[in-house]
DNA sequence: ATCAAGTCTGAAACTTGTTCTAGATTAGCG
DNA sequence: CGCTAATCTAGAACAAGTTTCAGACTTGAT
């Protein structure tokens, strides 16, 4: 299996070795910086030269700090969903499952809040000029869910629950990185939410 | 019943008549130019003009952009919630009642689209510097669907199903914003996460 | 009415995202 | 190799959110 290569829309001319190699220092320098203090520090003159960029090229490359930001996010849940395929969730129910995963990720979360807070708030705050890359993000998310849920092919009304799943679950982040939810309670939520997928199971589990 | 008098945190020291009309004016300005542009158009010097005020004391009012948009949704939200307890929803079930009562707000947003983006935008972009003013909304919201349920002491799984429900809309709200999402899915993911309503109902409905 | 404290104003300054420009470098091609 | 188009660089310039400041105005208490 190729290990590489794997999200970047096909389309537009590819990109020659040294371009790529940028393209991974500013995303390298993204990550670092909004790990660092979260969307605030994640600052464009600072990203370029972290990345040893000019600022004209960082701004070819994404052409807005949110583009910038959600590229990051991306790239993050490439790792994410392959590390969390490697070892799948164990729960009964694809409710516990799925709710197994989420809560997985959200502990991946937890170790580095400042860059999930840049991701998540640059995400929630994109417009539309970002549409297809936030929706790409959401793409990724769905077959993540889908995937830890064990479906093949899914109905719409399970459909429609994974949408409300991945609603809950931007909402809730956004609640507790704001501080207003305790991880508790987003694990709560989660859970609640879940339960809406045995709600639309049609028959037997597994 | 008193018209007034209704939202602001009842700390801090009270007002006198003319800093409350400079209060209203800018809240005023500020939903105007966001009825117009959205989030983009609402800018400070511009709200400063508008509503006759110093670009200083339009910050000593409101501390930044956000604060002052949080809290012209705050101001939103009570019209909002006097015009839906007048015409109570009359469906049969309380997820119904909910369903509809969203749907309704949601009429209303679609009217003001550019103002619904401001707002929205305000309230998720949000960080912890914010966060009492946007636990306020969060609470004017949960009454409002309290309400809509026709519930006297909510169950905590009810409360669980409610904070769902919320979150929900929060973000639907954003996709359709975003243009990611059109408004029949807006209005299929209500239904659907509405159902958890039933899900948690103790006994017997209405 | 008068004084002190607090508020408001107008304007400039500062910050950070974004755009623009002129000149150097690089890539692809004959 | 030598040319041309595309790309990259450094840096200035611009836009809008935010801060700051000196002076004028209000308010509340005496």
């Amino acid at each position: 299996m190729p290990a590489e290569v794997s999200s970047a829309s096909p389309s537009s001319p590819p990109l020659t070795e040294r371009q790529e190699a940028r393209r991974r220092r500013i995303l390298h320098a993204s990550a670092q910086l909004a790990s660092r203090g979260g969307f605030d520090a994640v600052q464009m003159r600072e990203v370029a030269e972290s990345s040893q960029v000019a600022l004209g090229t960082l701004y070819r490359y994404f052409p807005s700090k949110i583009h910038l930001l959600v590229a990051t996010m991306q790239d993050q849940l490439e790792h994410m969903h392959g590390t969390l395929r490697k070892k799948p969730p164990h729960g009964e129910t694809a409710a516990e499952r799925v709710a197994e995963t989420l809560m997985r990720a959200f502990r991946a979360l937890q170790r580095e809040p400042h860059l999930a807070d840049a991701m998540v708030r640059a995400l929630t705050f994109a417009d539309r000029s970002v549409s297809p890359e936030v929706d790409q993000v959401s793409r990724q998310t769905t077959v993540i869910i889908l995937d830890s849920m064990g479906l093949e092919n899914p109905t719409p009304e399970q459909l429609s629950a994974v949408r409300v799943i991945e609603h809950t679950w931007h909402s809730a982040l956004i609640t507790w990185l704001s501080g207003r939810a305790s991880i508790a309670q987003v694990k709560i939520d989660i859970e609640t939410v879940c339960r809406l997928i045995d709600l639309t199971a049609p028959e037997g589990h597994r």
